[in-house]
DNA sequence: CTTGAAAAGAACTGCCT
DNA sequence: AGGCAGTTCTTTTCAAG
């Protein structure tokens, strides 16, 4: 696990927000030089902290407008089971997250859909008919905010 | 609403999956120039389609090793106290995500900690002694998956 | 839509402090 | 480590078919 200092949180912050800034830019506003910038970015690619750059697609212009949050607890958990339901609902288009987690449910899922109507088309005929399913909660999204997550070393 | 065929679903599917592809690249893997295959990402993105690229964070090897849900229910929810829980929730460095959803729960937050022990402190120290929290339940992240999600017009 | 080309900028390299 | 200078690549824009 390599050393980073308060510049190399300072570009991770930044371009976590905006992954387009080039090293350039980024570099002024921390008194570094293009490739000095540059240096750091790759240094945090190599050890893997920078797992790579991804498009935010805008969801309700591509005539998504709804979004389920699903928690889903399974009737049957064997390691068998786990693959199926694994392998099942990820073969779901509308599902864009499948998370497997410990606690009151077993996974968590979150679906885009057209509108409510559509979305009950999924829940009835793509997630209840999956075997081995059981309780199965949702919440529909009205609104979300991303923060960049801590990187320092949050003070005990 | 901007019309899309199948060619700019696969960029935005290759895109959303590694946004560093250069428009060269993406082309050739599609049939389509150089120069084309820019103008038609310029005009996802000028609508509002494509709305950005992020730099994708490993939160272990930041050294945060636990990742936790959390779904909130309010004790008391007048517009004051969702916009106050909003402003102190969006105020603790852990918090990655905060989502204002519709069912069973209220908030379902995104929080990463070093380890159970560093969650338990931010789950007593900061999440519980929020004014007007009602019921929390947890669910710890053990493994993930991402999809593209949906494009196209999905099948009825 | 294509190809070709040109200008700007960003990425990358090697050398030096 | 960081800076400077130079090279290579991509981006961005153009003209012409």
């Amino acid at each position: 696990m390599i050393e980073l200092d308060d510049i190399d949180h300072a570009l991770l912050r930044a371009l976590s927000r905006d992954a387009t800034q080039s090293a350039g830019a980024l570099g002024k506003l921390h008194g570094l030089s293009q490739p000095a910038t540059w240096r750091r970015i790759r240094r945090l690619q190599d050890a893997g902290i920078l797992k790579g750059r991804r498009a935010i697609l805008d969801a309700e212009k591509l005539g998504f407008g709804v979004t389920v949050f699903l928690g889903i607890k399974l009737a049957t958990k064997g390691r068998v089971s786990l693959e199926d339901f694994e392998r099942a609902i990820s073969a779901i288009p509308e599902v864009q997250t499948v998370e497997h987690v410990l606690g009151l449910y077993d996974y968590r899922v979150r679906v885009v859909a057209r509108d409510l109507a559509d979305f009950e088309r999924v829940l009835r005929r793509r997630i209840m008919t999956m075997p081995g399913i059981g309780d199965v909660e949702a919440n529909v999204l009205l609104s979300e905010e991303r923060r960049p997550g801590p990187l320092r070393g949050v003070a005990s």
